[in-house]
DNA sequence: TATCCACTGGAACATAAGGTTG
DNA sequence: CAACCTTATGTTCCAGTGGATA
């Protein structure tokens, strides 16, 4: 009979190294979270709300610090008769219009039952409608937009909001806007109208270095991790890996919570530094599979001729190699192809992800180009493509090639 | 010094598929 | 139903780019 037991040798409270945990107290960020509280100062006062913009990369704490910070402004302000404050959070992460943000907002706002379909309307009625529900609550109001560099450069929400009380649209509401962003080019291509106006106050959020990385590391695991469970020199390595990469302590928290799940599915009663580095592998390869899944047919395609060219040694490689592959691809699987522009732009979106890479060359009368190659281990590629493609034929040709070439 | 390669990347446009309203 | 809305995806067109070459 299989017998499911529990395991508590490595952790405590594991929550406590997760996305969703809260803690007590914010570590490496007094400076930012001083300048926030003046910009908030306003709404304790009963003033309009400033605009606040918020930019760092992920896991630098912009959005543990507004939370934690809303949360106290919401009970300091409970004493005060005359502020009815509520917040608003919102993460436009897959919302990549204003119109999009717009209804998301209305429907959050509506009761059950009654929500706005997400296309059909004019731009306008929805921003009525919005500025209906805001109406309806009163008093101050923050809007907290997360990842709100999404809506790219349809940013006309970011416009009429501030401007909402000016223009007669709202009358007893008092909006603040709240845009966290983890793109430093975001604030740049705004309109510079909206730069006025959203950006009145900022905030920058700096990428944590590695000693502050393992304060951090410290404090949680002191919560999530049973005492000894740690050998010396991990929560360093995860601090310096975190550090070298991204600064990110949501990187360096996850390391150290799958090092942790590695440890105690080996039934180690402590974590090594081999179980930090088999959780860095791990971590990359999710990384790749997520950026996978959300491909299109084309966008796939696109990335298994970059494979399969890497099968046959033959990356870094041009555009029209990479073209004439893609092409092949296509017959065989049976698919219609696209133009080389729309591959070309394919390939532009794999190297956002940072799945593909490339090189510029400029080889003077024999043109300039790109040449791309896998910026992922082969075997992840592969091992990922597997996963998310329905190509399977096409995937055990490549494999079979790599293999003769001996890279697999 | 002008020309040229082989692209890159921006922009306008097209199409289809989802929706609204009166 | 027609008229109008947004979105996602792809197409067409075109102005750069910059070192090598004639």
């Amino acid at each position: 009979m299989p017998r499911f037991e529990r395991k508590q040798n490595i952790f405590r409270n594991k929550d406590a190294l997760g996305e969703s945990y809260q803690p007590e107290t914010i570590e490496e960020r007094e400076e930012e979270i001083d300048q926030y509280m003046d910009a908030l100062q306003p709404v304790v006062d009963g003033w309009e709300p400033n605009n606040i913009f918020l930019y760092g990369n992920t896991g630098v704490g912009k959005t543990a610090v507004t939370d934690y910070l809303l949360d106290q402004l919401r009970e300091d302000v409970s004493d005060y008769e005359d502020v009815n404050l509520s917040v608003i959070s919102l993460n436009c992460k897959t919302l990549n219009s204003s119109y999009q943000v717009a209804v998301e907002l209305v429907n959050k706002l509506r009761p059950s039952g009654g929500e706005i379909s997400s296309t059909g309307y004019p731009q306008q009625a929805v921003f009525k409608k919005l500025y209906a529900e805001l109406e309806d609550i009163g008093g101050t109001i923050l809007l907290v937009l997360d990842e709100i560099d999404a809506i790219g450069d349809r940013d006309e929400l970011l416009y009429e909001l501030p401007r909402a009380r000016a223009n007669d649209n709202l009358d007893d509401a008092k909006v603040g806007l709240i845009g966290i962003s983890n793109d430093f080019k975001f604030r740049d291509q705004l309109d510079p109208r909206v730069q006025d106006t959203l950006c009145e106050r900022e905030l920058q959020f700096p990428p944590y270095d590695a000693p502050e990385l393992e304060n951090i590391l410290q404090s949680r695991a002191s919560i999530a991790i049973v005492d000894d469970a740690i050998k010396d020199g991990v929560l360093k390595f995860c601090a310096a890996l975190a550090a070298r990469d991204s600064g990110s302590a949501r990187q360096a928290l996850d390391l150290l919570r799958l090092a942790g799940e590695i440890a105690e599915n080996n039934d180690r009663d402590a974590i090594t530094e081999d179980h930090v580095e088999a959780a860095r592998s791990r971590l990359e390869q999710e990384r790749v599979e997520e950026g996978m899944r959300e491909l299109t047919t084309h966008g796939r395609l696109a990335l298994l001729a970059v494979v399969s060219k890497a099968a046959k040694a033959e990356t870094p490689c041009r555009t029209r190699d990479i073209y004439e592959e893609y092409l092949t691809l296509c017959e065989s699987s049976d698919t219609d192809s696209l133009a080389q522009r729309s591959v070309h732009n394919h390939l532009s979106d794999l190297r956002m992800l940072g799945i593909l890479s490339a090189n510029e060359n400029r080889s003077g009368s024999r043109g300039n180009y790109y040449s791309y190659e896998l910026d992922v281990p082969f075997s992840s590629a592969v091992e990922a493509m597997d996963d998310v493609l329905r190509l399977d034929e096409e995937i055990e040709t490549i494999r079979d090639i790599a293999t003769m070439n001996n890279r697999s």
